[in-house]
DNA sequence: ATAAGAAAGTAGCAAAGAGCTACTAAGTTG
DNA sequence: CAACTTAGTAGCTCTTTGCTACTTTCTTAT
């Protein structure tokens, strides 16, 4: 027999099947915290709770193609970092079904967001985590995306997605400090990030002190 | 409508749904080398070339139960450490059907390992990559475990899964080494690991040299 | 005008860690 | 018992990080 009768006779319909979903860990920096997109529930089950948007992943489309989609879809965004995170498989993660999950961690400028419509929201990560129950295992999704991007920014240029294409430094630093969850010292700092930078000869105006200059990503 | 109202009237089969699975990356270190298990396929797709380890992920199962069913099942093994590595969804990564497969990195020490029935054989992870490819994306798979825990090595303690209960520093540092590729300095590798070890009063016996203590992880 | 306040940016020391060399220790083999 | 080989340690140097203190440049108040 050789491939092609192998593939003619190949029954793929012998077993029962999951349902495959993406959802989406989408962060962003506003108001000196790290911000997550959330929506409420409109139906069963955990109706009324906050969730990650997520889409079902189509039998056309790759893992990073149903990511994008949801990024379009739900936050009307295109072409911003991300990556994926975990998937997800206990059995009553979804009480309707099983669905196993693959969540995906996206990063934003606060300055690129234009919400759609709808009720979808940022949310403080660290406090909604706190003071109130995700839907799903959303929660830990939250919390690993969390991790992830602390675990990373120390190693790669992931802060860079947090800001947009000219930024200051005591402004990059900032999300550092966020992300961290502590002061760092300005001069170390500096001395860090000094090669994945490039100066402009620009300079911000208008605040109220000694003006910061301008950089890009190197 | 209530929660149990809607339970009742949902339909979970509107949807076309793809085929899971869970492929396994085990690696062990012998003869001076990082080996990962493979088979020779005997059937289309791929046939005669090398694969990883796989199992369709059952409806009562979660992703780790599979990964440890794939253990037990294909390598005899119960117990060792694991951890999920990433989830391949290409649209054409088995020409069958649409397949999602998530990876699972193991590690294990060689005396540990008795190989079942069967064809798989640990094979050098570097060198077959370079002088074969692997069926469906398995080359993949092998690179990311490799980074993954070429990655982890430094901050973690998975290097401890590679060796026995009990071990030498000289075993130990081994092991450090052929997972970075490169030699390291022995003062250095012991100040390093120094507060994750437990001396023993035990010593080699039977060696051609001086002797050397055996430890313990702490 | 000029001084005070505040944030931007820099200089440089101290402490800690990593890189490296050279030594001593304890076994086996001829 | 000398030569060889591997185990294990001491300690220097060099780089990085932690930290403090300073200078610079703007706004605002007097």
């Amino acid at each position: 027999m050789n491939e092609t009768e192998f593939l003619k006779h190949y029954h793929s319909d012998d077993y029962e099947r999951p349902s495959v979903t993406v959802d989406l860990v989408l962060f962003t920096i506003c108001e000196d915290a790290l911000r997550v997109l959330l929506t409420h529930r409109d139906d069963h089950p955990f109706q009324g709770m906050l969730s990650l948007p997520g889409v079902f992943v189509q039998m056309d489309e790759t893992l990073d193609e149903a990511a994008q989609r949801a990024l379009r879809k739900k936050a009307g965004l295109d072409g911003i970092y991300f990556e994926q995170l975990y998937t997800w498989g206990a059995l009553d993660r979804d009480p309707r079904m099983r669905v196993i999950s693959v969540s995906y961690c996206a990063l934003v400028p606060w300055e690129s967001i234009r919400l759609p419509t709808g009720d979808a929201a940022f949310y403080p990560a660290e406090e909604v985590l706190e003071t109130q129950p995700l839907a799903f295992d959303h929660a830990q999704m939250v919390r690993y995306g969390l991790e992830r991007i602390r675990g990373k920014v120390n190693y790669t240029d992931i802060a860079f997605s947090l800001v947009g294409e000219e930024f200051t430094l005591p402004e990059l630093q900032r999300v550092y400090e966020i992300i961290l969850g502590q002061k760092l010292y300005k001069a170390n700092f500096r001395k860090k990030i000094a090669d994945k930078i490039m100066e402009t000869d620009k300079m911000t105006s208008g605040g109220k002190h000694r003006p910061s200059r301008i950089y890009r990503k190197r």
